[in-house]
RNA sequence: GCGCCCGUAGCUCAGCUGGACAGAGCGGCGGCCUUCUAAGCCGCGGGUCGCAGGUUCGACUCCUGCCGGGCGCGCCA
């Protein structure tokens, strides 16, 4: 159920009735609990175009309101708030609606589900994953879980960097500088480690640079010992970076990597020069976006522009993307795609969409854009030698940083066995919940013990609540799956706890219509707050019937919730911990 | 130079697209374990929402200017 929703209609159909006119009512929660629970600040906006005291609005529709079966107060406020109060049985009824729900937990799918392509994480070929790749990873999946938990077709792509300049320089430094027992090792390590020699030396070494030049022009006109050689690459990549994938639980629908476009990037360029979009300057084919009529403001009368084809005739990542839209529209069918990328290719982005409105593109595109990672000194964040962070060393470190925590906690309900396990799920779950705690455009700060401090708002706490959930159930004896109630709300815990759990609907399709996971997880905190409360005044088993069966209930619909947001944000939820 | 973003409690961050006295976590202070996990709960203290104007019945939110910080801007991705 989205109680939103159904409070706005019931306030616009109010609106309708009261006042003969269609308006938006303005439904939201109400700030203080005096308030009630939601009000409707709609009549206050509607008071100025239609030129009449708000409250005489407000009280003409606080009186339709009034008869409704959610109510057990409607009264008008202030200078014309609707204050609503919902009736304790009616929230134990639809309560009870979610608990009958298992397949979806209350959550409605959308009306109108769409073919949407999410581009995230997108490493290079020939590099080790690190901290730079893990917002665009983690926020990628979880906006792919959110939208598919929705009803929506989701195609999560990988967009490998596979196809370049540093090809080039890949096969001249390998000529030069590589080892064949390091490749059938740690070839990405050792990949890397040639890539950073390559092009240090082409910077320095003109002659250097024109043998990477030809090496490139080899791979790209088919060369096929070129070829074979970095296929190995792809593949090598590839498997080193599955495995970070599985410890993150990351799974993709589609490896379409830049490579994947090749072909059509001529016809690309030529498309847009018969079409009077681009226009060669300097020896380059330039789109000069700021002249266009699709631009947006902000690109308004740029000079620079966005060039598809260099004067060497090599081929851009900007071409490779115009291609990848034509390709996500003819051949995927696509209505919508999401690019989970740094916010600081805004601009690139903008120049891109732009361009493809040109051609005649009308799917919606969007920037998912994000923040920096930042270090705890406030810059971001590097290795003591200031190299980027490897996500695989990170991943470790939080493991390892867990499992010290949990061996020094009192009270374990855990078997030595089990440590590893859940040391996997806590160190991971947290580092994931650090970046999908926030606002995905604010730069955000890493600290360890902050994520890992296992107190407030962390991964962990989530973690905790849940497992607290579960314990009962196994204390009890119980089978969540099979209680049916009824939930009767008695002691104000139950009914905060209970109007939390309502909100799940609401806050699930807000977070997929904005790309904001934080909310689902600011709203898994509000739900691990009130239970422990909840938990704190409220006992459970050792109660008479009838408020064990409602409080098993209550803590059922509380305890899948948990479950399924954790896993909408790709955080695994622990039974004991 | 042009453009984008940010400035909210000592620190880290929310603030639902203008609404009722601005919220949370950490840190500080004080309480609560003979009851289903104290990784918890309850309470207290703490803010001229960078500054100055403007629009509005009403501004953290919108507009303008300034100050401070970050980032992006022809042949890398």
């Amino acid at each position: 159920m989205l109680l939103t929703r159904l409070l706005s209609e019931l306030g616009s159909a109010s609106i309708r009735d009261g006042l003969g006119v269609e308006a938006d009512p303005a439904v939201r929660p109400a700030q203080q609990p005096e308030h009630g629970d939601y009000q409707l600040n709609g009549l206050l906006a509607l008071g100025r175009s239609l030129r009449r005291p708000p409250r005489e609005l407000a009280a003409a529709v606080a009186d339709r309101l009034a008869g409704h079966d959610p109510f057990e107060r409607v009264e008008v406020a202030g200078p014309g708030f609707v204050n609503l109060r919902l009736r304790d049985a009616w929230i134990a009824e639809r309560l009870g609606d979610v608990l009958a729900d298992r397949a979806r937990d209350g959550v409605p799918a959308v009306d109108r589900p769409e073919t949407i392509v999410v581009d995230f994480s997108s490493p290079n070929v020939a590099k080790q994953m690190h901290v730079g790749h893990l917002r665009s990873t983690i926020l990628g999946d979880a906006i792919v879980r959110l939208l598919r938990f929705l009803g929506h077709r989701v195609l999560g792509d990988n967009h490998l960097g596979d196809w370049g300049t540093q090809f080039g320089l890949l096969l001249a430094g390998i000529k030069r500088w590589g080892s064949q027992v390091a490749l059938e090792g740690d070839a990405v390590a050792e990949l890397e480690r040639i890539y950073r020699l390559a092009s240090e030396a082409a910077r320095a070494d003109e002659a250097f640079a024109d043998e990477a030049r030809a090496e490139l022009a080899r791979l790209q006109s088919g060369d096929p010992e070129r070829r074979a050689q970095w296929q190995r690459f792809v593949e090598q990549t590839r498997r080193t970076l599955e495995r970070v994938y599985d410890r993150l639980g990351v799974r993709f629908d589609l490896w379409l990597g830049e490579s994947s476009y090749e072909a059509m990037l001529p016809g690309v360029v030529e498309e847009l020069l018969r079409r009077g979009i681009a226009r060669e300057d300097q020896g380059a084919v330039c789109v000069f976006v700021g002249e266009l009529p699709e631009a947006p403001e902000a690109l308004r009368g740029r000079k620079e522009p966005f060039i598809v084809r260099k004067k060497d005739g090599a081929f851009l990542y900007s071409t490779t993307d115009i291609a990848t839209v034509l390709y996500r529209r003819d051949t995927l069918r696509a209505d919508r795609v999401l690019y989970v990328v740094d916010v600081r290719q805004a601009d690139h982005f903008a120049q891109l969409f732009a361009t493809v409105r040109a051609m005649g593109v009308t799917m919606r595109l969007e920037h998912v854009g994000f923040g920096t990672i930042l270090g705890e000194d406030g810059r971001p964040l590097r290795t003591r030698d200031g190299a980027p962070v490897t996500l695989e060393a990170l991943l470790d470190e939080a493991v390892t940083r867990a499992e010290a925590r949990l061996r020094q906690a009192e009270g374990l309900e855990l078997d030595p066995a089990a440590i590893g396990e859940v040391a996997r799920a806590v160190g991971i779950g947290a580092v994931k919940y650090a970046d999908l705690r926030q606002h995905r455009l604010t730069d955000y700060r890493f600290e360890w013990d902050k994520l890992l401090s296992f107190k407030g708002n962390a991964g962990p706490y989530l973690q905790y609540a849940y497992a607290r959930t579960r314990s009962v159930f196994r204390r009890g004896a119980v089978d969540p799956d099979t209680l049916a109630g009824p939930i009767v709300l008695r002691e104000p815990p139950e009914r905060a706890l209970a109007l939390v759990l309502l909100r799940f609907g609401d806050v699930v399709h807000a977070a997929a219509d904005g790309a904001l996971p934080h909310l689902v997880a600011e709203h898994l905190y509000e739900v691990a707050v009130a239970l422990s409360t909840f938990y704190e005044r409220c006992r459970v088993l050792h109660e008479d019937a009838a408020v064990r069966a409602s409080r098993l209930a209550l803590l059922a619909v509380a305890s899948r919730q948990l479950r399924r947001g954790l896993e909408l944000l790709g955080i695994t939820a622990i039974e004991r911990m």
